[in-house]
DNA sequence: GCCGATCTTGCTCATATGAGCAGGAGCCTC
DNA sequence: GAGGCTCCTGCTCATATGAGCAAGATCGGC
C-alpha cells in the first residue's frame, strides 16, 4: 500500500470509528468514492491499525482461546481479558468468575466433582451461584487441613460448592503433607479415609488450581513447608505444585520422598481423567501453568490473557 | 440493564468484534433473535465496554479536538493520538508531523509566515514535504542565535521551511536575550533589523512552539539563562516561554526587565493575529500549553491527547 | 387482583456495507 | 512503441444492520 493510501485509511478510520460517519459521508469529505473508502477501511483493519478491545471483567479472548487449544491440544480453554485489570486481586477474581461460569455451564453435569483447595478454589466457590447444579457430590482430592492461616478454608470451599450445587460434600480428613511416611500410610489405610480417596479417584470431573514454587507458596503460608524447603525444591527443578505435589517443568515429581508423604490422589488420576479443569492465572504462575498443560495434567485450562500468550509461545 | 443482559452483551461483543460473526449467527449461538443481539451490541457500546483505538503515528483524536475547540474557543485544534507511543521523542515526531500536515493544508496559504525556533520547529521543518507551498515568505519572529548547542539550528529551520515552500526567508540577526537593554534598543533601531521585525509583525500567519520553565528549558541549553535564573523566574510564577518571553499561568510577562532585553515581536502581535498556530506537546508542557491557550496567544493548537485532556479539564 | 404505565420484543422497511466482476490505467517486456 | 500483464476502479447485486412501530410482557399502585 502506498504511503498516501495509508494516511487516507487512517483519516477514514477516524471518521468511521470515532465520528460514526457512513462510508458515503467519508467519501464526500475525503473526495473519494464510497467503495474506495470501504477498501481503505478494510486495509486499515488488515494492517492492524484498528484495535478493538472489550473492556469488562467478564470479557474473554476467544481468539486466544482458539490459538491455545490448537497449540496445546487442550479440549477447552477459557482466557479472560486483562484489559482494564487494576491489580492481581482483580485478575484472580476475574479468573474465578470465569471458572464458576464454566463449571455452571459444564455438560454433562458432573455427578462427582473432585476439587483441590486454596485461594483460587475458595474464590470460585464464592462466585458460584446457588443452583449451579442440582445434586453434585463434591470430594476433596488432596489433604487440606491448614496448619496456620485461615483454618477451615479448605472445608468451607468444598461445603460451599456442594451446597450451592444442591449436593453432598466429602472432606479428606488429613493434612496436606505428613511428617513421616508411616503416618501417611496409616491414615490412608483407614477404611473411611480410603473410601474418600476411592471416591476422589473415580470422580467424573476435577477442578483444581496450582501454586508457584516460591516463598509465596500456599504451603509456606499453611506451615507445611519452610521457605528453605521450597528453595530446595526449586533447586531440584520445581516450578510449582498441583494438588499438593511439586513438579518440574516436565510435569515430573521433583522429590519422590516428599511426594510419598503428600496426601491425595496421584497425579496420574488427573492425567487419565476425562475432564480435568485447571484454573491458573497471574504473572507468577506462567511456569507452573506451562508444566500443567504440557504434561497433560488438565484437559481444560482457565487462565488469563498474559499466561495464555506465554503458553502459546512456549508450545 | 440487568446483570444477565450485561453478560450477554459481552458475549455478543466477543463474537461480533473478535470472531467476525454476523448478528444473526450470534443469535443462533446465544439463542437470541438477531434484533436482540443488535440491541445488546448497542448497549455494550453505550456502556463503553467496546473500546476502539486507531493505532498509527498519524492518528488523530477528532472527538477530543471537538471538545477542545468548544471548551477553549480555539478556531482549530489538532490532537494526535498517544496510542502506541513509545517515548517522548516519538510523541514529538508525531506532533511535528501533524503540524507539517496542518501547515500544508492551511488555506489561504500564508504569504508571510512568522516562525519561532527550537526543537519543535526544527522537527516540523524536517517533516514538511517539498512543494508544501508555492512561494511563502518565512520570517523569524524572535532572536535566535544560539550561543552553545547546535549553532545554526534556528536559521536552518527557517531556510528549510522557506525552501520547501518555494519561497524566501528572512532571519532576525540578533540573540534571543541581550545582556543590556541599551544593546537591544541599539539593534532594534537598525534600519534593516527594524524591517525584519516589521515584516514579522505583519505576517499573515504565525507558527511557534513554547518551552516549559525548568532546568531543561531551551534557554538554558542555549546559554541565555542559567538554571538559577530559570528557578527565579519560576518563583515569580513563570510556567514557560513563548517566542522567548516568559509568562505566568495567566499569560502575563513575569519579569518585565528581562522581557525588555528579549528580542522579537511582542506577544500582543500573536494575540492580535488572525492565524497563530501553537505546537505544544509532551507531559512537561501541560502548564505552558494551558497558559498559551487560555490567554489567547494562539488561534490554533496542535498537541497530543494527554495535553489536550488536561486542557479540557482546566477550561 | 385489576388496570394503566412503561419497558421489551419481534417485526417491516430503509439504509449501509461487502463480494464479485468488467473495464481501464499503468507498467514491464521485448 | 506494441502487447500483454497486473492492479485498481467503479459498478451491480446480495447481505447485514439500524430505525421505527405495534403487540405483548412486566410492574407498581390501588
Amino acid at each position: 500500500m502506498t504511503d498516501i493510501d495509508e494516511l487516507l485509511s487512517i483519516r477514514a478510520a477516524e471518521l468511521y470509528y470515532e465520528e460514526d460517519k457512513t462510508q458515503d459521508e467519508i467519501g464526500t469529505i475525503l473526495r473519494l468514492t464510497r467503495w474506495k473508502v470501504g477498501r481503505l477501511l478494510a486495509q486499515a483493519k488488515a494492517n492492524g491499525f484498528i484495535r478493538i478491545e472489550i473492556v469488562h471483567p467478564r470479557a474473554r479472548r476467544l481468539g486466544i482461546e482458539r490459538q491455545l487449544r490448537s497449540a496445546t491440544g487442550l479440549a477447552d480453554a477459557i482466557v479472560v481479558s486483562t484489559a482494564g485489570v487494576v491489580d492481581e486481586l482483580d485478575l484472580q477474581k476475574r479468573t474465578a468468575q470465569a471458572a464458576a461460569d464454566y463449571l455452571s455451564a459444564l455438560r454433562p453435569v458432573p455427578r462427582t466433582l473432585g476439587i483441590s483447595w486454596g485461594r483460587t478454589l475458595y474464590d470460585i466457590s464464592v462466585q458460584l451461584k446457588p443452583g449451579w447444579a442440582s445434586g453434585v457430590n463434591v470430594v476433596q482430592i488432596n489433604g487440606g487441613v491448614s496448619l496456620n492461616a485461615r483454618p477451615g478454608t479448605a472445608a468451607a470451599t468444598a461445603v460451599s460448592i456442594a451446597q450451592k450445587g444442591a449436593g453432598q460434600f466429602t472432606l479428606l480428613p488429613s493434612p496436606a503433607i505428613l511428617e513421616r511416611v508411616e503416618t501417611k500410610l496409616a491414615i490412608a489405610s483407614d477404611r473411611s479415609v480410603a473410601a474418600v480417596l476411592e471416591m476422589g479417584s473415580s470422580a467424573s470431573a476435577y477442578l483444581f488450581s496450582a501454586g508457584q514454587a516460591d516463598a509465596g507458596s500456599a504451603h509456606v503460608d499453611s506451615g507445611y513447608l519452610t521457605p528453605d524447603q521450597v528453595d530446595e525444591l526449586v533447586r531440584k527443578g520445581a516450578v510449582g505444585d498441583v494438588v499438593g505435589r511439586f513438579i518440574d517443568s516436565a510435569g515430573q515429581i521433583v522429590d519422590p520422598a516428599l511426594d510419598e508423604r503428600t496426601f491425595g490422589i496421584p497425579l496420574e488420576q488427573l492425567r487419565r481423567a476425562k475432564t480435568a479443569i485447571a484454573v491458573i492465572s497471574g504473572p507468577r504462575k506462567h511456569a507452573i501453568a506451562r508444566s500443567v498443560v504440557l504434561s497433560g495434567l488438565c484437559t481444560v485450562l482457565i487462565t488469563d490473557e498474559d499466561t495464555a500468550q506465554a503458553l502459546i509461545k512456549a508450545a
